[in-house]
DNA sequence: GCTCGATGTTGACACTGTCTACATTTGAGT
DNA sequence: ACTCAAATGTAGACAGTGTCAACATCGAGC
């Protein structure tokens, strides 16, 4: 992402970014994007099949992103296991911070999964995953798994917080509570 | 879901769930639902307010059958953490033999998530894994925890698991895994 | 018998994604 | 410097969508 900052693409997704974060999912049209990027409605299609396409090349962004915010997070982590815990709170900040991109990664209705972008950019985030899970895992930590498979269950855990804490399920089923205090209770609990 | 077993909202329900089970969250549009349920395309406003209301009925619905799927899931389980076990199975059986209802439930873009049947539903849901949550923490299992944070981590991970499953990312990422292997996967790790 | 509420139909409106035909710009090769 | 082709953008159309308003039907209760 420096090459090509500022290609038409790149400005398309810029503003598929700013569409999103102000009108949230529903108002995420091609139209409205192409309105904020101040082109004609049928500019995007110029450099993106569809709208499908467009959000797949966003969805991957938002991958790189991910990964980036996880890689902060671990930064200064003092053993394998403790970094685990800071990457839960570095996935976490990703998807309170962007909650438009991250559901868009996410909705098969909306973004082509079948791009191979969007599909490099997942796997590339779930690998840097499965290495923080084999890491502990060289520490005796549930080593008697597979580390995919532990990467599975750990990836399945935080995207169900993000996702309810999206939605608004766990703020009104617990009290009103912060990214914080899920990560708290994420990471302080159920032996992570 | 008795007395009014015939009446043309819940025609409208069910021809919803038709569309949604054949063509995915991209078909599920009112005209289509109208279609499904032989009447015009204005007719399904008469019932409901709009689109978005309709699917907050059907969620509501989700949300019962959800319950009664956890429910006959947990029928003979030996202890209360073993129904637990049960439970999630339950949960994940209902995600997998629904999925377009499932997805609805948990699209706040698509099903009005301020209607009161929802709300409730939705409560009522969680009410359900509370108890057994606090029946498992009597046992001494992770009795440190408040059971309403505890229940919401459980929730979501078996939600997360759900979403990615229905995704398709756990398959793409393990192998072609079945359900079963997931459930297996779960509840036979991380302490469950 | 008549009215009124429940239910349905029809047509309109402003949107949407996508396509096609046409314009403009721009850069590379001669 | 000129040309030409590719990149990029525009404008209009089409079918589809959610929603609304005006009109029709029909049945139960007075």
């Amino acid at each position: 992402m420096s090459r090509d900052a500022d290609t038409p693409r790149a400005r398309l997704l810029r503003a598929a970014r700013v569409v999103v974060a102000r009108d949230g999912l529903e108002g995420l049209t091609l139209r409205a994007i192409a309105r904020e990027a101040g082109v004609s409605h049928g500019a995007p299609l110029r450099h993106f099949p569809g709208l499908g396409s467009l959000l797949a090349a966003l969805s991957a962004e938002g991958f790189e992103q991910l990964m980036a915010s996880v890689d902060a997070a671990i930064a200064d982590g003092s053993s394998a296991r403790d970094r685990l815990g800071r990457a839960a709170a570095g996935y976490l900040n990703f998807a309170v911070a962007e909650p438009g991109v991250y559901a868009v990664m996410f909705r098969r209705e909306l973004a082509d999964v079948t791009d191979p972008d969007y599909r490099a950019a997942g796997q590339a985030s779930f690998g840097q995953l499965v290495s923080l899970a084999a890491a502990a895992q060289a520490e005796g930590w549930h080593a008697d798994v597979s580390p995919d498979q532990l990467a599975a269950l750990l990836w399945s855990h935080v995207h169900g917080l993000a996702e309810l804490w999206l939605h608004g399920a766990l703020q009104s089923v617990l009290g009103d509570v912060s990214v914080d205090d899920v990560v708290d209770l994420y990471v302080g609990r159920l032996d992570l």
